[in-house]
DNA sequence: GCATTTATTTACGTATGCGTTAAGTGACGA
DNA sequence: TCGTCACTTAACGCATACGTAAATAAATGC
């Protein structure tokens, strides 16, 4: 059934996909170069779809092409893990504040609270990579809960951005226990439809977030993921 | 001068930027659609550099590709305009704040002070032209202090999905005389190095501008610019 | 006369080819 | 030994060519 999904796409398409998947698994680690012939080579198409797509992927702040030295697999510095956050931390808010005011059903927040539950029981198992998968989906859809269609997008393109460095970061941070509870102070809020407390407390949320990541980074020299 | 870049200049490059203009012109009218073939012809380049110059459009959302009905130019709707300004609200308080934090000088805050006075000037002559122009001015100024590459980029992006709604709505609206109280405020805000206040200042500024452009698309019944 | 099918056109997606030019290499001279 | 300059190489930008599939027009059946 996927398969017949990956058929009908365009080459375009799966190449933008590939190339996404192959920055994420660190199959083309940050900071490295790439020819779109040997890219294109790799995925079995020629270079016109791979040059598209490496364009949407420059424009993602993913890529860099660099004429005649190939495209370059965009590292992340702290500066840079700073920036995005403090984007994330505005556009996030503004969501959860959006989302409160849109009067949801408990219904509508069913994703949410299933999103809790189940950082909740990863965390009880010590199981990081369950954590992250459900804290990630918590983000996702208080985003989309939000309404705003550009929140939603600027927002998953900074997220793919960190994605990368999460997975590194994940590992040096003590167990997240504080932050459901967060969570679920931003959740009831939305539910309550108290915009301003859901819009403050996930603020405050993220600035904390953010703090911990930079400065865990700084700690331990990492200069670029 | 100006035509040497040009010349240096590769042809997807001048097709974005002929396509920009041709857009903010108006010349391409919003929900008019284009083949990249016509639009190759018009721009004396192949469909190739065209056809890269629309993808990149397509990622700043002001165009769409309709495969077989030609490249759209998308129209806003009042929702849309309320989407994007309320993400300019959030990303430019950042900047504000930001901006603030960062100590600059006064020399550094030279082009602020410029825009504002080159704003009081324009309400003066009634010149609205100029007006709009100064407070674009301003404000990009005002989210280049903040110092975050990406809340610059997506600011300049919203900006520019904007730009035609605002030459129409700018007719409509009353003098923005108090406007450029805000703007001072902000700018002193910033000198001062308060950075709450610079945030708060500044998004209440554009939370009323806000309002005032929806209402008015409203009023007027401009359902598409 | 209307619906349905077939034929035709044509726009797009992709492949391919080519000229330009930047990067790399080596030779020559200081 | 190091710097400069000519030369070679090859990656990219763009043009062009082509197959496919969608949209439209034409034709046939009912």
């Amino acid at each position: 059934m996927n398969t017949v999904i990956r058929k009908q796409m365009s080459s375009s398409q799966r190449a933008l996909l590939e190339l996404r998947k192959m920055i994420f698994s660190g199959e083309l680690a940050p900071g490295s170069d790439h020819l779109e012939s040997e890219l294109a080579k790799q995925l079995n198409m020629s270079r016109t779809p791979v040059r598209e797509a490496v364009l949407m992927l420059e424009g993602q702040g993913l890529l860099a092409l660099r004429p005649r030295k190939g495209v370059r697999v965009l590292p992340l510095s702290p500066e840079d893990m700073e920036e995005i956050y403090d984007i994330l931390t505005e556009l996030e808010s503004l969501a959860a504040e959006c989302a409160a005011r849109a009067a949801h059903t408990e219904e509508d927040l069913r994703f949410l609270s299933t999103a809790i539950n189940d950082m909740d029981v990863a965390i009880a198992n010590g199981d990081l990579d369950a954590w992250a998968n459900a804290d990630d989906r918590f983000h996702t859809e208080l985003v989309r809960l939000g309404g705003n269609s550009r929140v939603n997008s600027i927002v998953n393109m900074m997220s793919d951005q960190v994605r990368r460095a999460r997975m590194t970061t994940l590992f040096m941070r003590p167990l997240p226990t504080k932050s459901n509870e967060d969570h679920r102070k931003v959740y009831d809020a939305i539910k309550n439809g108290e915009a301003q407390v859901a819009r403050d407390t996930h603020r405050e949320h993220r600035l904390q977030a953010k703090t911990i990541i930079v400065e865990l980074l700084k700690k331990h020299r990492l200069r670029f993921l």
